[in-house]
DNA sequence: AAAAATATTTAGTTATAGCTAATAATATAT
DNA sequence: ATATATTATTAGCTATAACTAAATATTTTT
């Protein structure tokens, strides 16, 4: 009674609603066709039917958002992804860089109890190898430290690397060359017109704003 | 140019139609209907698409058969379904049972870099928790010992249960239950009108020949 | 060789989820 | 306030993969 059958394709809108929720203030149709790579007359329809079956609200012009069963749905999509990257890290060996694609199709299909099988194996973990939390089996996004992106630290303050804000091979192959990955400590020496210069390890780089801002980190010397 | 990308849908026609021809002779469009739980029509629409893609056979009254390139993609999903079952009993916990359903939903969606990891991980395995063969990465399936159902060994050999031809659950969960199981000894006391009567361990159990017919096994005393 | 039974196909329908081109509604800029 | 740009919707089309009801073809029985 409490679980519609979803296809995948509404499973994935909700998952892109909750996480474009998560960003930007309003979720627009145009958000979403870009997101979920389809044109804006796809999204109309779908989210007209979503809107039938209570899953969201739709104001024109003004947004997109879950209702409380929608959310549910989302976290849980979301939960199967998430565990679902850990666990190919983990244990299948995947690189950093490999485990979106895969667990994006496979979030769709594993059961409850495989869920359940995997998290009980990796110990009820609360963050994916990206630093995104996990939603607990009852649904609730677990607390996370107080996170910005690199651009907007104080130089000169130690920061470490816990979130990365995109799944793009190419971004996060780059990074883990870098060494920027989730766990490190690193220092800003400055900020510059073309980039951030950070002290990683023993190295220096300059790496560019665009790649800056998906780097969310945590300031170990801030107090409060 | 040697991939097709096929629905879900059509890589299920491929896949019951490779183990139909294993077990019969030639291949209805009525025995696919009842395999894959659809109707007549649909077979007959999704045959001509699949003899149009150069992956099927079809001689009306006659039966469909399976090209070169069909049969590797049927392997491929074989493969892929029966890696997963034995990944999901040996890793994740699962039952003998509960491995099919699971399997099923899943096959089509792993990579292949997920086949290789689940394949390494065990070690290559050539036989799934049921005893069906699991074809190898080049799709060649591997030799098994010479089986036959229980129906058709002499009474007081001793066999050895080798393959189960069911995935239905309840049928697997009597099994189980009655630790008729994969690698089990067992002795033939009798062939009885009702069924066969068998010693397992150190019980007795007569068990009807709808059952026994799917439990197959080697002849431990044949001479060959 | 007909008749009956079985197997298969055709014709026409439905549902899902996308698309383009055109239209309408709203927000923003002049 | 009006014009322009942006955003969203409508209308109509496509493809996939089912379905039912009816027709046709083949095999089996009498
Ligand atoms: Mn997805
Ligand atoms: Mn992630
Ligand atoms: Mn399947
Ligand atoms: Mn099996």
């Amino acid at each position: 009674m409490e679980k519609p059958i979803l296809s995948e394709s509404q499973e994935d809108y909700l998952k892109e609603i909750f996480k474009l929720r998560e960003l930007n203030l309003n979720v627009s149709m145009q958000d979403l066709a870009n997101k979920l790579n389809v044109k804006p007359p796809s999204v109309t329809g779908m989210v007209k039917k979503l809107c039938a079956m209570n899953l969201v609200e739709h104001e024109p012009y003004k947004g997109v958002q879950l209702t409380e069963t929608g959310e549910k749905i989302a976290l849980e999509i979301l939960r199967h992804h998430r565990l679902l990257e850990l666990y190919l890290a983990k244990h299948l060996n995947y690189s950093w860089d490999e485990i979106h694609e895969e667990a994006e199709r496979l979030e769709h299909v594993i059961s409850e109890k495989f869920e359940a099988a995997i998290a009980e194996l990796m110990d009820h973990p609360t963050h994916d190898p990206h630093g995104d939390p996990i939603p607990s089996a009852d649904l609730v996004i677990p607390d996370s430290p107080e996170l910005a992106p690199i651009t907007l630290h104080k130089t000169g303050h130690q920061l470490t690397i816990s979130r990365v804000m995109s799944q793009d091979k190419d971004i996060l192959n780059l990074l883990s060359r870098l060494e920027l990955i989730i766990g490190r400590k690193i220092t800003i020496k400055g900020n510059e017109s073309t980039g951030v210069r950070l002290k990683v390890n023993e190295n220096q780089y300059l790496i560019p704003h665009s790649i800056a801002k998906l780097v969310w980190c945590h300031d170990d010397e801030k107090a409060d």
